[in-house]
DNA sequence: AAGTTGTTTAGAACAGTTCTAAAAACTGCA
DNA sequence: TGCAGTTTTTAGAACTGTTCTAAACAACTT
């Protein structure tokens, strides 16, 4: 008899070996809190604070690696907006960012309703790789 | 007799001064290194190595703090396109930037061409501050 | 020139992130 | 199921970029 593996984590495990990554006990605890509910935005501590009430251990290191690892495998996208400190979405599609000032609050936009027209050409020898609006909005 | 005195130091000393700020050795210093030339963007520490060029003593925390203020003076627009680093850009204008990835370059380009249409509302109780926009291309 | 205030400085401190090397855990195979 | 081979996790050190501290110094006022 295995343990009880009821609920989503099987999901998640073959969620992450798809992406080529082991489901280990960590990834697979850090997959569940990022992706079980609806789009998120987390950075590296407060996801660790929030798997810490899992009571599944999960070093901060881990975090790192795991955001990353994630990031690379485009499970997630990394939105920088404010020096020293990386955020990550959940939310990998098309879409721009609110960024609230000075509290550091983060809100998702579709980008289907706008437009941006008039860019010029990349510079030479580089390609398009990736237009961010980020609308600053203060309170 | 005073010390010399020619060139530009009295323009900017002026413009400091106009600004609110002491027109110390170092911030005059400084100030020339970014706005004698064209637009220019800078870090702390490549600003750093340029003043140290000049011969004027300037330490590093220096030069932190006096780009922190003229940032707050608005003679520099502070630039967030990379995780752990912060760009300084010595146009204040209207412009987006077209940020080379991986090798950390920055180009502005003027906005007057560029239309962001569609934008949603801010969210309740924000107002709008400016919005960004970073072209990210790859070599 | 003296006093007052604002500025600079070296170095410590700090925040966020990455690295290291040893222990633990996953996986495939017998 | 047990074992070998490989990957992952971990605590803690290390590192990077930035800010802080409090003492020395420079700029302005009189």
């Amino acid at each position: 008899m295995g343990q009880d593996m009821s609920g989503t984590s099987l999901d998640f495990s073959a969620r992450l070996r798809a992406a080529g990554l082991r489901p280990t006990r960590q990834r697979v605890a850090l997959a569940r809190v990022l992706f079980e509910a609806g789009h998120r935005h987390v950075t590296a501590e407060s996801l660790h604070a929030e798997v810490k009430a899992t009571r599944i251990p999960v070093s901060l290191a881990t975090v790192y690696n795991t955001l990353n690892q994630f990031r690379d495998a485009g499970l997630l996208r990394e939105v920088v907006v404010a020096p020293g400190r990386s955020y990550f979405d959940t939310n990998t599609g098309h879409h721009h960012h609110f960024y609230v000032e000075p509290d550091g609050e983060l809100h998702d936009f579709p980008s289907d309703k706008v437009t941006v027209a008039g860019l010029p050409p990349p510079p030479k020898g580089t390609r398009l790789n990736r237009v961010d609006v980020i609308v600053r909005v203060k309170r």
